[in-house]
DNA sequence: CAGTATCCCCAGTGATACTG
DNA sequence: CAGTATCACTGGGGATACTG
């Protein structure tokens, strides 16, 4: 089947193509119960270019997960929130960062990241 | 964070980078109830290149998530089946399945995939 | 049957610089 | 502040052919 100019073998792969991209799990997370602005993210993520960062965010908004609001201030004001269906993707979220930890933990690499706040 | 030569911000993308590979989350799904030889994956994958599935099948196996069996027959005969820390997936797998098909249904398109089968 | 071996291409990503 | 624009590179992945 095929959806979104994109041919998918199985639902696994759309939600998949939705979260999978470079960061944006990360992002996803970040936004879990925060709004965040642009910079915000940036410091968060300073692995992600800027041009990365906002390809993604682009992604994430044209796929419905994530809000983004312009406030038309001077200088720019830009905030980044999660929509319904953003927040419906945390138990994913959850679950293999659950999953991921178990592994590293149980191979002798305890760690964590941000998302631990969280929890 | 890093392991096995990779840089990981968060477990979130341990768990990622082990099932979200290309044919990945396909390949562990079929073997999910069932072992496989080679060719039979290959027909319920006819879009992925032996080189790819075997590609994937490689790290899959690398990553202790399935486990290859060779039978030193002529012709020659190779098992694929799913391990401990594999079968621990589906979970995982199905949590991803029922919110992708959701969404798929909630934007008109009405999908499965030989996963409906095992469900 | 179950893979390897090669060649090749281009989409994804980084680096850097610029702008309304 | 919140991005765009451009250039350059590399490695992921396809096509095809071959082999123990």
């Amino acid at each position: 089947m095929n959806y979104n100019h994109t041919e998918y073998n199985c639902p696994v792969d759309v939600t998949l193509d939705m979260i999978g991209g470079k960061y944006k799990s990360l992002i996803l997370w970040h936004l879990i119960d925060e709004t965040l602005r642009f910079g915000e993210l940036r410091k968060l993520i300073p692995q992600a270019t800027p041009k990365m960062l906002t390809q993604q965010l682009r992604e994430l908004e044209k796929d419905n997960l994530v809000i983004r609001t312009v406030y038309p201030v001077v200088p720019p004001k830009v905030e980044y929130s999660l929509s319904d269906l953003g927040r419906s993707i945390r138990p994913i979220l959850e679950t293999m960062y659950d999953w991921g930890a178990t592994y590293l933990k149980d191979n002798g690499k305890e760690i964590s990241c941000s998302m631990t706040a969280h929890m």
